[in-house]
DNA sequence: GTAATAAGTTCTGTACTCAAACATATTAGA
DNA sequence: TCTAATATGTTTGAGTACAGAACTTATTAC
């Protein structure tokens, strides 16, 4: 367990260094990624996946179980021929903090090796929160939270899921457009204000990643995931199983593409975006509703046949048809995941937009997309918020134990 | 040198396996792979660049050596302090084929190990070549070459660089519009025509790699290539140092993706697009040129000022600045590589494009990008093509040297 | 109760890599 | 011209990761 040290200033080596990814997953990495994943796999399925020797996989998981990254239990699951292997376990009680400010709310979670969400609370705030502001709640729920925390679990860092442009590198978030933050040194604030180690990405960029890890896209290495929330679109890409992030961990806005020339013009200093053409406040306005909750949202949809409704989702499904032929034409990926209004979107007319988008797409990826609602909800951000504070366990589980 | 076999058609183990490149690069790999892409490094500077010790690095260029992968030389610039670096050369006598068909040629070439293009075949054609009359052509020059390979070359195998849809894993032209190829399993039928191994992909995506490894993007690991020809726009990107291909190898379509709501319908099924917006044939109309030569075309642009000319230019300057927008606003790259005619039109205007480009897209994104011509030109196509063959040989040179 | 099966465990060999000590080829300056 | 400084190649020995073979163990099928 960490203690609990103030820190300086100057003390920058908690803000994670870029590049320290950069060495070659090694196998223990691969072996505790795995069992991250999945939740819990056999020895056996561990010795399959990973290609290595038995004996290697044995030694490895050793090596685990020592570091009290993993435990093996007896299986669960109906028996086989031969030997039971012993089931390994991602220990829970090593823990990502999450942290997600919002425009109105700032949620704070813990979330265990493995992926299971443990604590979540949801700060709301009455105004749009200040990354100062954000910064103290996350820190003050976290310093109620540090005698648990201190006393049943190992820590590894925070990850904070941001509504904006950040780079990556240095954590900086540089335009968050509907937080209104500029330039905001949100990795060393939040570093300085906890003591632990603090990474920060788009919070899109992280639910694709968290889509593709545990969601509706297991498995998937090639997806577009589009979420849709009050404020805007935010998108994620995953190709050949990576998150790109560009040069500087920009990559992603897909809600800043050209669906209409003659769209009105976007706070991005462009016009006829997907996210000044498809927004959530008028299929409120037309259902009479003013919660923003999708799933509400959804049910509206599916219940009304208002004729005044069903023109603008139609409306709004064209434009996202052309965004969705856009990314398939770049991408050729194996699936569309969508969130939020997005998601309520979809299931309003899916063969609707399906249909669009085959037309529009050049016909071999088209036929290749397959389009999916999101799968994770409420906890999504929470757990991709989290992988960016594992990723280093992840890479160099050995290195990193040494360390902290 | 391998001998000149004839191949069955069951025999498909001479069409490259997919997957053969997932094993994790291994130090010769690294090695090999950065004397190819340099030209030459001394082994001071491998051992910077790969991290290794040195004592390691003399021992896997011994190894190199005897399998007459790379010679060392004494170094041939200006004198340093302290014991003088042998300088690593790729040997170009291990070389691959690079076939690149086209509408109104097929051209042939050999291009050594390190990049060089040692011999190019244009063949012109009377009409646009089937896939059929393609690999016949492709296979009377490569026998006509074959007693100059057998004796004075080992060919490690055929890169074909395609204008279309291609699936990379079995080498299935899915969809060549220009060409009007439709399902064929070109890397098959070239494999049977030759007895060499062969790799099929889309000419842009292998222009993108080359402008990257050897042109000009060297290095730069984030970028966008698009290339403007007669018959229309490919696009190829690299994201993070890899080509991006998704689920099948036809990623990169950027040529398709909306530009103007109100545009023309296309042959991909859409409208507006890219490029049914932004061709050649109204530039070299409003010059009154026929050649379609990207040089010539640019000469002339940059003579003329015939004000119908210079709205053509504007017009279509202003479509390409909207198609970069999404691509830089999705990708966040480093850099926007333009070739062909898109080069040309690129230096009519270049203030023009880059106001426009960083006017509509996102600040921070846009203002990372830069946009270059490419650099690579005439030999392009044969050098990226060649990539394709050199692959499995730079990924696992033991490995690769001792099955063939 | 015995065979078949699947898997964990132990032991040993090999390939890769590093570090240290040493050898060598060059420049800078006395 | 000689010597010091420097950078690098070379040799040797050691450590680590991993595979493979042989052996052991826990389960099902009959």
């Amino acid at each position: 367990m960490r203690e609990n040290r103030v820190m300086s200033s100057t003390e920058s080596s908690h803000v994670f260094e870029p590049g320290a990814e950069l060495a070659r997953s090694s196998s223990p990495a691969r072996i505790l990624t795995l069992v991250h994943r999945h939740g819990s796999l056999s020895r056996a399925q561990l010795t399959k996946l990973t290609g290595l020797n038995r004996s290697t996989v044995g030694v490895l998981i050793a090596a685990l179980v020592a570091h009290g990254l993993v435990f093996e239990a007896a299986p669960a699951g109906e028996a086989q021929v031969g030997r039971p292997s012993p089931e390994v376990h991602p220990n829970p009680a090593v823990a990502a903090l999450a942290v997600n400010p919002e425009v109105d709310a700032v949620t704070i979670g813990l979330v265990g090796l493995g992926g299971r969400v443990l604590r979540k609370v949801r700060y709301p705030t009455q105004r749009i929160p200040t990354a100062a502001e954000a910064v103290n709640i996350a820190a003050a729920v976290i310093a109620g939270m540090r005698g648990e925390l201190d006393a049943q679990y190992r820590v590894v860092g925070i990850g904070v899921a941001v509504p904006g442009l950040v780079t990556v590198a240095d954590g900086v978030v540089r335009h968050a457009p509907h937080l209104d933050w500029n330039n905001e040194p949100v990795a060393q604030m939040m570093a300085e204000a906890t003591g632990y180690r603090v990474r920060v990405a788009n919070d899109a960029s992280l639910a694709a990643e968290a889509e593709m890890t545990f969601g509706a896209a297991t498995g998937i290495a090639n997806l577009i995931y589009l979420n849709g929330g009050a404020s805007g679109i935010g998108g994620g890409i995953v190709a050949d199983g990576r998150l790109l992030t560009g040069v500087c961990g920009y990559a992603g806005e897909i809600g800043h593409t050209l669906v209409r020339s003659d769209g009105t013009s976007c706070h991005c200093g462009a016009f006829g975006c997907l996210e000044t053409e498809v927004r959530q406040a008028p299929l409120l306005a037309a259902l009479k509703l003013d919660a923003g909750d999708p799933a509400a949202l959804a049910r509206a949809l599916s219940a009304t046949n208002d004729p005044a409704v069903t023109s603008e989702v139609h409306r709004q499904v064209a434009y996202l048809a052309t965004a969705l032929r856009n990314v398939v034409n770049v991408f050729n990926p194996e699936a569309v995941v969508l969130d939020g209004f997005l998601a309520a979107l979809y299931a309003a007319a899916p063969e609707q937009l399906l249909a669009a988008v085959t037309a529009q797409s050049m016909r071999e990826p088209g036929a290749q997309v397959t389009i999916h609602p999101a799968a994770l909800g409420a906890d999504l951000m929470m757990v991709g918020a989290a992988e960016l504070a594992f990723a280093q366990l992840l890479t160099d589980p050995a290195g990193f134990m040494e360390a902290h």
